[in-house]
DNA sequence: ATTGACCTTCCACTTACTGGATGGGAAGAC
DNA sequence: GTCTTCCCATCCAGTAAGTGGAAGGTCAAT
């Protein structure tokens, strides 16, 4: 299967599946005479594979770990329980930071007139002294 | 007052002061012999304003709009509050989709056993054949 | 005259791609 | 046999918002 097909059964783009192959993620064969990368269904296995990680706020590096524990029969689930932990935490301090801030500049936004008048509270929260 | 110094009044640093002034964000005299950049407690009102703004997420582009309105004596509060107001949606939408990503994360995490066998819902949930 | 602490610019690197230029390969229409 | 049209390939540049480092100028004090 050529590089298009592969794109479109999988959702990625082309070129974000000549980067991954670049990257090392998946190894598809290479036609020896036209140079073309060749797909099999393991390695679609492993670009969904990566889809889906990279939803999931996975780094590249996270899923190039992910994808040789996966490649591993002896692995520990324990390794994979690790690196998607300490994800969820990630996601957890992120989330209450931009929770945070939503509140805070919705205020801002609750208290700003809007109308055709220069005074403006996001701007004065903006400028103001205090941190 | 020289870059350090404006460094050490804002915490923000040297290195990002200078991609302000770069970015056309703020805009200190030049000595003339030395070169050397030189900042107004105006200038600091502006970096402050800056460091603010980009804690609220808002983009270079953002915060040069929002410069451009606080310089503006006769801006309206609406076009501040438009784009703040803007901010907030993005904020939701993602706060949304992070928070159903870590729950659907958290759930993997917890039915995976973590021990020393390979068998994991994560690993299971990467690679299998539904979405 | 030489430290040492400043400052300057410029270049490279980061993340995870995306867009574009350029050129070759395959297949059907003429 | 060539034209057109896709598809594929590589390589270069750019994105956002800086950070790190190298090379070199300035200034005050030793």
């Amino acid at each position: 299967m050529l590089i298009g097909e592969a794109s479109r059964q999988t959702g990625l783009s082309a070129k974000t599946i000549r980067f991954y192959s670049d990257e090392g993620l998946v190894h598809p064969r290479r036609d020896p005479f036209t140079g073309y990368r060749s797909f099999t269904e393991t390695d679609l296995v492993r670009l969904r594979f990566l889809k889906k990680a990279r939803r999931f706020n996975f780094s590249i590096k996270d899923c190039s770990e992910l994808l040789s524990l996966y490649d591993r029969e002896d692995r520990s689930s324990s390794d994979v329980k690790t690196i998607a932990s300490k994800k969820v935490r990630e996601l957890d301090t992120k989330l209450e930071e931009l929770h945070s801030l939503r509140n805070q500049l919705l205020s801002l936004v609750e208290r700003c007139k809007g109308d055709h008048l220069p005074d403006c509270p996001i701007l004065d929260a903006l400028a103001g002294e205090r941190n």
